[in-house]
DNA sequence: GTTCCTGCAAAAGATTTGCAGTGAC
DNA sequence: GTCACTGCAAATCTTTTGCAGGAAC
C-alpha cells in the first residue's frame, strides 16, 4: 500500500512527489496553492506554522489562503505524510513524516521560542518498551524538551 | 524557598494546601472562585481543560467564569505548580504538578479520546542520558503517546 | 481603605466552514 | 462537463484583556 514514487512526480528530495501522488492516487486533483505548500514544507527542516508558512511563501510571490493551508494540512495529516506538532505557543505546526530513518523529536527553546530537531535511538528503545508493558498499541508518540539552547545559554 | 504547609492550609492531599501557602506568600488573597478551582484540580487524576473545569464546578453548585479559571491557571503555571497539558486536541488541559514522585506522562486514546497518565522510570533515565548528550540545560519535558486504550481494544 | 479577586463583555487569535468562481482532467 | 481546488468572508472556538463592583485583609 505504500505510495510508489515516479521519476516524473518525485522532483524533489521525494517527500513532496510522495505526497503528490498519494493525494493523487486519492483521487485529488492538482492545484497551485497545494502544489506551492508541498514544496514549500519539503524543504524545511522543521515544523512550520500555518502563518509561517502563509508569510514564506508570500515572500516568494506564491500567496495562498490560511483556509486552503488549513485545508492541504488535513489533508496530508490525514494520509499520515504530516506531523502536527504543538509545542504549546497556542499555535499547531506542521511537518512532513519521512519515515522511520527521518524520525525524530523536539527541543524548544525556552528563551528564544526556537524549535530544534534531535534523534536519539535510546529514547525509542524506551518508548518501545514502555509500549510493550503497558499492553497497548500505541501508533504515535510524541516528545517535547524544553529548555536553553546553546545560542542562548551562551 | 519550597513553600512549607502548616496545617491549617493543607486540608486535602498536600496539594492544595501547597498552592494556597505559595499564593499567599506571593501576596495573594483568597477568593472563592480560586478555592474551588484548586480543590477540584486536586481531586483528579489527570488532567482537565478549562472547559471541563468550569462544567464540573457547575454541577457542583460552584461556578466560576471562564475568565477567572483561566487566570488562576496561569497563576499556578507561574510558580510552578500547574502543568499544561497539550495532546492535540485544540485546548489546553491542565494538572497539580506533585514532585518528583508523582512525575508521569499521558497516553491518549485515539478512538475514545480519553487521557490516561502513566511513568516510566527507564523513560525518565533515556531523558536524562539524551539531555546531557545534547549538552543541553532542559528544565521540562513531556511525552504523549497515542493508540488505542485497553477499553477500546477489547 | 487599599488592593486583589471575580464576572461580564469585548477583543484577540487560531482554525473551520459555506459559498461561488476558477481550473484540472 | 464534472468535480476538485481556491479565496473570501463569516462563523466557531479557545484564550486573553478591560473594566467595574465586591471581597479579603
Amino acid at each position: 500500500m505504500a505510495p510508489r514514487i515516479d521519476a516524473m512526480t518525485a522532483k524533489r528530495s521525494g517527500w513532496s512527489g510522495e505526497a503528490e501522488t498519494a493525494l493523487a492516487e486519492a483521487g485529488h486533483r492538482r492545484g497551485g496553492a497545494r502544489t506551492a505548500i508541498i514544496e514549500l514544507l519539503d524543504e524545511q527542516r522543521c515544523a512550520l506554522s500555518a502563518a509561517e508558512i502563509q508569510a514564506e511563501l508570500a515572500t516568494r510571490g506564491r500567496e495562498a489562503s490560511r483556509a486552503s493551508i488549513y485545508r492541504v494540512m488535513e489533508e496530508l495529516e490525514g494520509i499520515g505524510l504530516l506531523a502536527r506538532v504543538e509545542v504549546g505557543q497556542g499555535t499547531s505546526r506542521y511537518e512532513p513524516v519521512r519515515g522511520a530513518a527521518e524520525h525524530h523529536h523536539h527541543i524548544v527553546c525556552e528563551r528564544c521560542g526556537r524549535l530544534e530537531p534531535f534523534s536519539d535511538p535510546g529514547l525509542e528503545r524506551a518508548i518501545e518498551r514502555v509500549s510493550e508493558r503497558l499492553a497497548v498499541e500505541v501508533s504515535e508518540h510524541e516528545i517535547v524538551l524544553r529548555g536553553e539552547c546553546r545560542s542562548c545559554a551562551a
